[in-house]
DNA sequence: GGTGAATACTGACCGATGTCGATACGTCGC
DNA sequence: GCGACGTATCGACATCGGTCAGTATTCACC
């Protein structure tokens, strides 16, 4: 890479890492991912853990909080989309680092 | 992305976003990508920061741990180069999550 | 309207992590 | 050898982060 990274730029990307540097995190948004019309219910994803159900809402929201999950609430369920843009984004940015 | 991350897959990828999810530690990665033969002396990259010796050498120990960079010493000075290939499997692996 | 179900919020616990000062280890020049 | 310098390790501290039990909120259905 050409530039450094300044520490503006820094501090705008890693809460971005932090929010994926996590197993279940990972697991998580790769779960959205996989699933056929590209959206899952909370439902769904609480089954796919031994964790609380708390929990599991802690973790999304981390998620959707730095914009890597979309949100939409249709009546009693609440389905989440990864926000496909973000992740390309982040993508390039740590492969554009490799010299 | 057609399959869910394994759990396993998930616990070995998170250690190298952890490693990753610090500014300290971004800048530092960059630094050495940018430096004109690929790697860095840590005299360098000490005073590019406001931290004390002994934290930037734990940064680039946890970097190091992880894969993403390499160490070689010569005489009295250590040199750090990335590990291309490490940042360039990582950054695939996010952009495959993208459906 | 009351009940039940799906999801989010709160407060607390505890282990992990970033930071520092002090110190140890290697290597060079004298 | 010895002193000086570059780098790593250690121990301690404060803060952060993942997890849970308990509780609140919001909606659907009777």
């Amino acid at each position: 890479m050409a530039e450094p990274l300044s520490p503006d730029a820094a501090a705008r990307i890693s809460p971005l890492l932090k929010a994926l540097a996590d197993p279940v995190r990972l697991r998580l948004l790769s779960l959205v991912a996989s699933h056929a019309d590209g959206e899952a219910c909370v439902c769904d994803l609480n089954d796919a853990f031994d964790l609380s159900q708390p929990t599991i809402s802690h973790h999304l929201k981390v998620l959707h909080e730095v914009g890597l999950l979309d949100r939409s609430k249709r009546g009693v369920w609440v389905y989440y989309r990864v926000r496909a843009e973000a992740l390309t984004d982040l993508a390039s940015l740590i492969g554009g680092v490799a010299p």
